[in-house]
Order: C-alpha cells, then sequence, then structure tokens
DNA sequence: CGTGAAATGCGGAGTTA
DNA sequence: TAACTCCGCATTTCACG
C-alpha cells in the first residue's frame, strides 16, 4: 500500500500523542474530518498501527527503580527462546524487552518498587528459568522515548 | 493522591490500548461513563500520564533494521549529559534512549532503512558529539512492549 | 440525564489517466 | 469510463457538565 504525505502526517501525529480525536488529527492535516476518518480506519485496518500504549507516571505509581537485565542463554534454539519470550510476557515489572543478536540474548526493561523487589525478580522470577547462562543488571537513571523516526523527515 | 482499585484498572487498560474511549473503559469497569469520565480526567488532571504513544509497524513504513547503540562517554558532568540528551532528541532514527548507571552511559534504540543508514548515523551523525568515548552496536531481533507492571498483580 | 459535539457512513463533485 | 480522493451532509453515538 502506497502512503502519500497526509499519511505519514496522520502516523506522526498520533505517534506522539495517540488519545487526538479525529477532529483534532483532521484540523492538524487541514481536511474534512470525514476525509481524515477514512484514511485513520486504512491504516487501522491496513496494519500501520502495532499497539496503542499509554506511558504512565512510574513514579506516581510507586516504582521507583527501573533497571535493564541484559540476559544470555545457554541456547538458542527456537523453541528455547520462544518459552523464554512467553515466560518474559507473564513476569510481573517488565515493561518492555528486546531479543538481541550478539553476546546478549534479551533485553529486559523492568520496572519494581525497589531493590527488595528488583533481587526477588532476578532471584525468584528470572533465574529458575533453566536455560539462562549469565544475568547483568543495570540501573536506567531515565528513558524517554523519541519516535523520531526518519520517514517523517520531510515535515522540518 | 490515592489510587482505588478503579482507578488502578482504568490505567491498566489504557496502558495497552490508549485509544479505548470514555464509554468503552466504562463498559469494561461495568460503571456509568460519567463517573469513569471523571476518574480519568482527574488522572490526566494529576499527571498519571506521561504520553501516549501509537506504536507503528516499522516494517511497514520501510525500517528495516533496528539496533541498540552502546554508547559510554568520556566524562559525566551534567552539562555533558544534559547536551548529550539534546542531541539525541534530535537524531532522526532514535526511538527511545536510556540514560544508565554503570558501564555503558546511554542506550539508544534506533531504527533505519537499512545497514547504510545505520553506518551513516554512527559516522555521521553520532561519532563527532566530542565525549563519546566508546560505541557498541547491537542488532535487535525482536521488541515488545510488554507493559505488565506489578501495581496491576491484583486483577489476575 | 440532557445538550452539544464528535464519530461514522454515504452520495456526489472534482481530478486524472 | 474507471479509479481516486475529498467534502458536505445526515444519522448515530458519545463526551461532559
Amino acid at each position: 500500500m502506497k502512503l502519500d504525505q497526509k499519511d505519514i502526517q496522520i502516523l506522526n501525529l498520533l505517534q506522539n500523542n495517540a488519545r487526538l480525536s479525529n477532529k483534532e488529527v483532521a484540523a492538524e492535516l487541514d481536511i474534512a474530518p470525514s476525509t481524515c476518518h477514512e484514511r485513520l480506519k486504512r491504516l487501522t485496518r491496513e496494519g500501520f498501527f502495532k499497539a496503542f500504549n499509554a506511558d504512565l507516571n512510574l513514579k506516581k505509581l510507586g516504582i521507583n527503580v527501573q533497571v535493564i537485565v541484559a540476559i544470555r542463554l545457554k541456547k538458542h534454539e527456537r523453541e528455547i527462546i520462544n518459552s523464554f519470550i512467553k515466560r518474559i510476557r507473564t513476569l510481573k515489572g517488565v515493561i518492555k524487552f528486546y531479543h538481541m543478536a550478539g553476546d546478549t540474548d534479551f533485553m529486559i526493561h523492568i520496572g519494581v518498587k525497589d531493590s527488595d523487589d528488583l533481587r526477588s525478580f532476578i532471584l525468584d522470577k528470572l533465574a529458575n528459568f533453566s536455560y539462562i547462562d549469565h544475568i547483568e543488571t543495570a540501573m536506567i537513571f531515565y528513558d524517554e522515548c523519541v519516535c523520531n523516526l526518519s520517514i517523517f523527515e520531510s515535515e522540518n
């Protein structure tokens, strides 16, 4: 499917403000709400959006510790990878994970209440996955979604 | 501010489906739309939402290469960190970044069209920041937002 | 719960090939 | 004519006080 400039503008707008109403998007693009609505529906139908996420203020929710846990597995068969991913999805505290090429197989971004919870996360929840070879934890001072995709270049 | 179970449900719902209408959220919680509307407004007013992001299907946008660039700086004065963060925010291709404690100072999640773009990103855009000591790049096979915060534990 | 506003779907107009 | 894209309008549905 071909995207024109208007489509790209819609994607770009919603990327950083996913709760904009159709009317607001239309006003921004300077087209009629009905037109905008059709485009938005089409983009959704065609699968251009993977999800719409609310980025919560974790501090206000008592989540004061954020870390990246880097994990190396002993084996890399697809089956083991898949079952590890399934496991990750169920673990409370997981915010995002990356399956990587290279020395580290997985990087998991987790958020917990305090260092006790972190300890429990790693020792009780993670380390008992039998194929884990190595775990390394690094604290996050600050993280930010930038969402500055190169396809939106022409708008600057 | 105190959050009750309904508030937490609202946060949890919107976290993974930020474009739900007020009516839909209300139906899910089994409360009146007007009640839900007030709670949602209150949560917004009190700053529980940092942002609402659309998670785009990067493959469909021609962004075929995603990597994590791990960066170590030569110095760690606040001024240098801040100016590096400012720089990161302007770079096309940046999706998310983490400011870390430990050996690596920054991890930047970037998405580009192909390996040529990656090369250009690192050599032309990144490496000319004078305080960079070391850059390491690792390819992302797959990444996923899980958003499985521990405060939502009680709902399972 | 009522009012005003927005979402949604349709027919038609303008454009291009 | 056929294929597209947009808009205006009418109806349903929703936000919000």
